[in-house]
DNA sequence: TCTGGGGTCCTAGGACCC
DNA sequence: TCTGGGGTCCTAGGACCC
């Protein structure tokens, strides 16, 4: 308690005020640091990552205007002396392991956001290593010293507000918001900084006449909802108040993943894109198997020549992760949307798998784990996961039980043909 | 300006169930 | 037979983030 400083205002009533003990550690520049770490002759100069969009630019690229995501030619145009280097992903996410293992070295609750963003809960540490301020100071000067990348660390009570003091420190910063201090760091800030705010939703603000995160605290919460919907208006407005009990919670799993190719202007022939497809969904299978995983919804995402999109989905009755049975649907799905190619032009396919589950079995001893309540347990045909098998069980459960019980098994068991729990109700 | 590749979350309508 | 409320799942699209 005793290096916990008493917050004013920013706390809601019947909050107690803590201490800043979350860190949002963000590396910069990262595709790009990589590259000028690995040549010296990249090194002060300006680089971008990937011709024909800008994956990734070093700061001296940005200073001339340069921008992520901005078209490559438009880029060259800002920038005329930048040095265009192709992307090498393997040496970014070998360098984002190393930057983790440090993450994970200085606490175990790391929650990672991406290959280069995390978020560490230190508020256990301070007896034994010091303050959040040394501990973020300690966690930047290993990562130079071991990996050699720069990076920038906000500190702060809540983790958006750790993330919004990252981005105000950036380059190669380190940046605390005491808890007293919330106010006028966050206040005077524009919308754009708050998480969730895009385009769209700027523009939307911008014409009421808000433009800073104090002018949202004030429009109130009813207006924003009004304005923007119950989700983003809620979200907003607690942000804007300080409000965001979110914890650092490690381990976060995926929720889908996904493949794309970008394939220009030619024109491709049906059977070409079957083979495009066909590579996509071995690569995706291959991940889902790697990390152990099962999915149950196939996505196929398509891109036209007048750059409007469209997805098609098909969600199977049982979790699998099976080319053949992944490959089936994705052409399925595509031979359905073929009118729409053939009509408008296609420039790019994708296909996402979701509704990701781990492996079954372990996933229902978590969901039995966690409820107190009698079941009994149809044992299904096991972590092979034979389609036809699965099916079969399935039925078997419906005629039974009902739909219904397979649909909160689905939600329980989430592979509701290993085996599905009887709720009290059906006994 | 003729546009990457990976994700997350929300909304809304229809089908279906109790 | 009609009507209603409450809930989930699926599909499609959109905004947003790195």
């Amino acid at each position: 308690m005793s290096d916990a400083r008493v917050g004013s205002g920013p706390a809601g009533p019947g909050r107690p005020p803590t201490a800043a003990t979350i860190l949002h550690a963000d590396l910069d520049a990262f595709y790009a640091s990589v590259e000028q770490r690995d040549d010296p002759d990249l090194r002060g100069r300006p680089v971008l990552v990937g011709g024909g969009v800008v994956l990734a630019c070093s700061y001296e690229a940005k200073r001339a205007g340069v921008r992520t995501a901005m078209n490559g030619r438009q880029a060259r145009a800002l920038c005329p002396d930048a040095i265009v280097v192709p992307p090498r992903m393997e040496a970014y996410s070998a360098a984002s392991k190393d930057v983790f293992a440090i993450f994970r070295d200085t606490t175990p609750l790391v929650e990672g956001i991406s290959v280069d963003e995390a978020f560490l809960e230190v508020g256990g540490l301070a007896r034994l290593v010091g303050t959040p301020r040394d501990i973020a100071a300690r966690l930047r000067g290993r990562v130079l010293a071991e990996v050699g990348l720069p990076i920038t660390v906000g500190v702060a009570r809540t983790k958006f507000l750790a993330k919004v003091a990252s981005g105000v420190a950036k380059p190669d910063g380190l940046l605390v918001v005491e808890p007293d201090a919330e106010r006028e760091f966050l206040h005077p800030l524009r919308v754009e900084r708050l998480w969730g705010v895009g385009k769209v939703t700027a523009a939307k603000l911008h014409g009421l006449g808000v433009h800073t995160v104090a002018d949202v605290a004030a429009l109130g919460e009813s207006a924003l909802v009004s304005l923007l919907g119950p989700a983003s208006g809620h979200h907003l407005h607690a942000l804007a108040t300080f409000s965001d009990p979110r914890r650092v919670t490690p381990g976060v799993s995926r929720r889908s993943i996904g493949s794309q190719r970008a394939l220009g202007n030619r024109r491709r022939s049906p059977e070409e894109l079957d083979t495009i497809l066909a590579g996509i969904v071995d690569r995706l299978a291959r991940r889902l198997r790697e990390g152990d995983r099962t999915c149950r919804t196939v996505v196929l995402r398509l891109r036209f020549g007048d750059f409007t999109r469209v997805t098609r989905s098909h969600t199977l009755r049982t979790a699998t992760d099976r080319t053949a049975a992944l490959d089936a649907a994705a052409r399925e799905l595509l031979t359905e949307s073929m009118s729409m190619i053939l009509q408008r032009g296609i420039t790019l396919i994708g296909l996402s798998l979701a509704n990701l589950d781990r492996d079954g079995r372990e996933q229902l001893e978590l969901a039995l784990d966690e409820r107190d309540e009698p079941h009994t347990a149809l044992a299904g045909p096991g972590p092979e996961r034979d389609p036809a098998a699965l099916d079969s069980a399935l039925d078997a459960v419906r005629a039974r039980f009902g739909a219904a019980a397979v649909g909160r098994a689905t939600q329980l068991g989430r592979d509701p043909g290993i085996s599905v729990p009887v709720l009290p109700e059906h006994e």
